[in-house]
DNA sequence: CGTACTTTTGAATCGCATCAAATCTGGTGG
DNA sequence: CCACCAGATTTGATGCGATTCAAAAGTACG
C-alpha cells in the first residue's frame, strides 16, 4: 500500500536539497502526522530517517521537573540525523501542525552510502554544508545588538552586501532571534540614516562613509 | 622533513574526538601558525582540511566596507569541513594566538573515505553530531532571557538536570552569547532562590517547587 | 609574593521584549 | 468588483534585563 503511495508521489516526494537515489526513494514511505502527534520518543530505537516535507516537527526533551527544551524545528529538510548513529533517541519527536514526512529504512540508507559514491558525496556535503550553516548561525545569534546581527546575516548569507528574502521580515526576525518589532525598527533607523536599501525582498547595505 | 616531524608526534598529532586511520596519519603534516598569521584567504583552493590541535583560529569574512564578520571560531576541532565539498574558500583563515594544526590533504581523506568502511561511518557520525550540537545551540541562543539560556543549556548538555563544566563560568558565558557579568549574576540569584546548586564546576537544577 | 585571570558586586545606561493599536497586503468568497 | 479576513508591517509607550564600565576580592601558578 505504501509503496503505491510512493509511486504515485514519487516526483513529490524528493527532498529538494538533496536528491536521492531511485533505489533509495522506492524503499521509502510517506507518512502524515496530525498536529501534536508524535513521531518517536525518547529511548526508541532509530530504525528510520525523516525528511520533513511539508508541516512542523520539534525534537524535544522534557526534564523530569516537566520544562521542556526545544532541540530542533523541522519545516523542511532532514531531521534528527544524529539517530543515523545512535542506538537510541535522547528527544521526542513532535508535529507542531498537521505534516508530511518521508521516512527512509536507516539500514537502506547506509546501504545505499555504502554503495553509491555520488550520494555519499552528496550526503557528506549536506552535512558539511549544514555545519557551516549552523557555525554561521551560531556566530550571530551572540552577537549582542539587532543591527549587528541584521549586518552579519546580510554579509554572510548575501553577496556583496545584499541579500534577497526567501519568507517574510517576520519570519528573518525569527531567525535573527529578535522579536519582529526589533528588526522592524532596527530596519527603519538604518533606512533613515541611509545605511541600508530595501526593495521588495532584497536588502542592500551601503557604504558606511 | 615534515614526515619526519609527523612520525616523532605521532601520538601527539591524533585529533581526539575522531581518532583518524593510521594511513591517513602517515600523509598529514603538522603546522605551526603564529598569532595574526593566515591559514588561507578567500578564494583559494582547498587542498587540506585542518585540525586544529592548540591556539585559536578563526573564520573571517571582509566586506567590502571592510567590516568583518566571524564565522567560525575553532580552539580544538576540525576548521572549515564545507572546504571538502567547496571549490574555493569563501572566508579567510586567521591565527587568533600561536596554533598548532594537522593538515590532512583532502585527496587522501577522500580516498580513506572511499577505501575505509570504519573511517567513514565515524565521519559520518562525527558531522551528524555536530549538526545535533549546533542546532541545539542555535536553538539555545535563540532564547531571550540569561536564565533561559542557562537551563536550556543544563537540560540538553548535561544529565538529570547536571553538568559539569569543562571551562570555566567565564567561557560558559561567551558560548551562551551573554557577558560574563548577567551569567554570575543569574547564577546569583538562582542560587539564592534556591533553584540551583553549585559545587566546583558542577551546576544542578533543582525541583521548581 | 607577584601576576594574571576569574569571580563577584555596584551603578548607570541602553536596547530589546512586550503589550497595544493602527495600517497595509494578499487572497477568498460573495 | 467589493467586502472581508488573516497575516504582515509599522509605530508608540513602558519596563525589564542585559551590556558596559568600574572596582574589589578570590584563586592558581610560577
Amino acid at each position: 500500500m505504501i509503496a503505491v503511495i510512493c509511486i504515485a508521489n514519487r516526483a513529490a516526494m524528493t527532498p529538494d536539497p538533496l536528491p536521492l537515489p531511485e533505489s533509495l526513494l522506492a524503499k521509502a514511505a510517506v507518512l502524515t502526522l496530525a498536529g501534536g502527534e508524535n513521531l518517536f520518543r525518547r529511548g526508541d530505537v532509530p530504525r528510520n530517517i525523516y525528511y520533513v516535507r511539508a508541516g512542523e516537527v520539534r525534537l524535544l526533551r522534557y526534564s523530569r521537573r516537566g520544562t521542556c527544551a526545544v532541540l530542533q524545528t523541522v519545516r523542511q529538510g532532514f531531521l534528527a540525523e544524529a539517530s543515523m548513529v545512535s542506538a537510541s533517541y535522547h528527544c521526542d519527536a513532535e508535529a507542531g501542525a498537521e505534516s508530511q514526512l518521508v521516512a527512509i529504512p536507516l539500514a537502506e540508507m547506509w546501504a545505499a552510502l555504502d554503495a553509491d559514491a555520488s550520494f555519499r558525496r552528496a550526503w557528506f556535503g549536506y552535512l558539511a554544508r549544514e555545519v557551516k550553516r549552523l557555525r554561521t548561525q551560531c556566530e550571530r545569534l551572540g552577537l549582542p545588538t539587532a543591527e549587528e546581527r541584521l549586518t552579519h546575516f546580510i554579509e554572510t548569507e548575501g553577496q556583496e552586501g545584499s541579500v534577497t528574502l526567501n519568507g517574510t521580515l517576520k519570519s528573518l526576525a525569527q531567525s535573527l532571534g529578535l522579536s519582529h518589532e526589533a528588526l522592524y525598527r532596527t530596519l527603519g533607523r538604518m533606512k533613515r540614516q541611509g545605511r541600508i536599501v530595501v526593495e521588495g525582498s532584497s536588502l542592500t547595505l551601503l557604504e558606511a562613509r
